[in-house]
DNA sequence: CTGGTAGGCGTAGCTTGTACGCCTACAGGT
DNA sequence: ACCTGTAGGCGTACAAGCTACGCCTACCAG
C-alpha cells in the first residue's frame, strides 16, 4: 500500500480530451497525453493498458456528458418532444468535441452512458404504447439515425450535396441534375433544421 | 513517353481490397499492399500519393459496386419499395467488405458512387411528390439512417442491447430493466428484419 | 529504522509512413 | 544502329508511434 496514485481517472480523461480538442484526433498520442499530464511517456501506462484503453476513456468521457435523466414530462410535452430532447442531447454532447466523432461512433465500446440513454429512450417509447419487437426496432432506428446524422454533419458526409453546394456548377453537374438543383436548397438549411427535420420524419413514422 | 505503367488502378484497388478483406483494416499498410502487388514498398508511390489516397481508392471501389440504376419501376412497385431497394443495395455493397465500414462511412470522400446513389434516390423522392427542402431532408435522413444502421450492424454498436443480449443478467441489469427486458427480444430479430424495420418506420414518416 | 511493494520512467526494439536519390528501360531523333 | 532524355521502379534511411522490459525510488507497515 505504499504511495497513492498521483493521477486520477478524471485527470487522465480531461488531459486526453484537451489534447484531442486542441490537436485533433491525429494528435491523440501516448506522448502528447503524457506531456499534457506532466509525466513521462511510459508513466501513462501505469493508468491505461493501451492506447485503445485511452481512446475508450475519451469516448466514455464525451458520452458521459449526456444528460440521461428523463426529460421533465411537465406540461403538454408529447413523447415525440421527449424523444427529440434525447436525440438532441446526444447530438450536443458529441458535437461539443467534434474531433471525437469518428472515435465515439465507430468504436463499439460498451458505454454505460449509451446504456443509460437507451434505457430512458425505451421508457419514453413505452409511454407511447410501443412494446416488444417494435420498441427494439424503434430504439435502434433512433440510434442509427442519430449516429448517421451526427457523422454526416461533422465529417462533411459523402452525400455529394456538400460538394455541389460548395461549388455549384463547376463539376459535371450535368450528370446529376437533381443533385445540382438541390445544392442551393441544402445550403439554405441550417444543420439544426436538417437534424430535426429528419428526426421528425422518423418520429412521424413511429406514430402509427 | 518511355515505358507504360505496369499497374492499372483497378489492379491497385483489387490488391488493396484483398489485403483488407484478408487482414482487416489494420492490415492495410503500404508494405502489405505493395507485397500483394509484387512490387517494392516504394513502388506503390508511383501510383498513389499517400496512404490516404490508397484508402480513398478502397472506399471508391467498394462504393462503386453499388448498383445505382433506378430500380425497375415495373409492376406495382411503390416509391417506398424503390427506396427500400436503394437502401438495401447500399447496405449490401458495404456489407460485402465489412472491414471497410469504418473507412467507407467515416471518410468524407467526394464519392462519385454516392452521388449517383443520391441522384437516383432524389428521382424516386420526386415521383413521390416530395420536393424542395423536404426532399433534401428526406435524402439526408435516408443516408443518415443507412450509415448509422450499417455501422451499428457491423461494429456491434454502442447500443448496450448487444451486451445484454449476449450476457443477460450478469451485469448490473437491475439498473436497466427495460434494456434487460429487450435483450432477448433483440436477439430474436435478424439483422435484416432490424434494418428493414427501421427503414419502414422512416418511409412511413415520409408518406405524409 | 528497515524491508517490501508498487509507482514512475528511461531505454530500446519493432512497425509504419514516406522523402530522397540512384538505376534502368524505353521511345525517338540522329 | 546509337545515343539521350524522360519517367518508371526501388533501396536506403529517417521520423514518429506503440509498448515490453527492467531499474530506481518513494512510501507505508512493522
Amino acid at each position: 500500500m505504499p504511495r497513492r496514485p498521483s493521477l486520477t481517472p478524471p485527470q487522465l480523461a480531461s488531459a486526453a480530451l484537451d489534447v484531442v480538442d486542441r490537436d485533433g484526433l491525429a494528435g491523440l498520442t501516448m506522448r502528447a497525453v503524457a506531456t499534457q499530464l506532466g509525466v513521462s511517456t511510459m508513466g501513462l501506462y501505469r493508468y491505461v493498458k493501451d492506447r485503445d484503453e485511452l481512446e475508450a476513456l475519451v469516448v466514455e468521457t464525451v458520452l458521459g456528458e449526456i444528460d440521461t435523466d428523463p426529460p421533465a414530462p411537465a406540461q403538454g410535452a408529447s413523447w415525440q418532444d421527449q424523444l427529440t430532447v434525447m436525440a438532441r442531447r446526444l447530438r450536443d454532447a458529441v458535437g461539443t468535441h467534434p474531433s471525437t466523432v469518428p472515435l465515439a461512433l465507430t468504436r463499439r465500446y460498451r458505454s454505460q452512458a449509451i446504456m443509460r440513454w437507451s434505457e430512458t429512450v425505451l421508457a419514453i417509447l413505452a409511454t407511447a404504447g410501443i412494446h416488444g419487437e417494435q420498441r427494439v426496432i424503434a430504439l435502434r432506428a433512433l440510434l442509427a439515425y442519430a449516429i448517421g446524422a451526427i457523422q454526416l454533419e461533422h465529417l462533411g458526409g459523402p452525400s455529394g450535396l456538400d460538394a455541389l453546394a460548395a461549388a455549384p456548377g463547376t463539376p459535371a453537374a450535368g450528370d446529376f441534375p437533381l443533385l445540382a438543383e438541390s445544392g442551393p436548397v441544402a445550403n439554405a438549411i441550417t444543420r439544426d433544421a436538417e437534424f430535426h427535420g429528419g428526426l421528425a420524419v422518423l418520429l412521424r413514422g413511429l406514430a402509427r
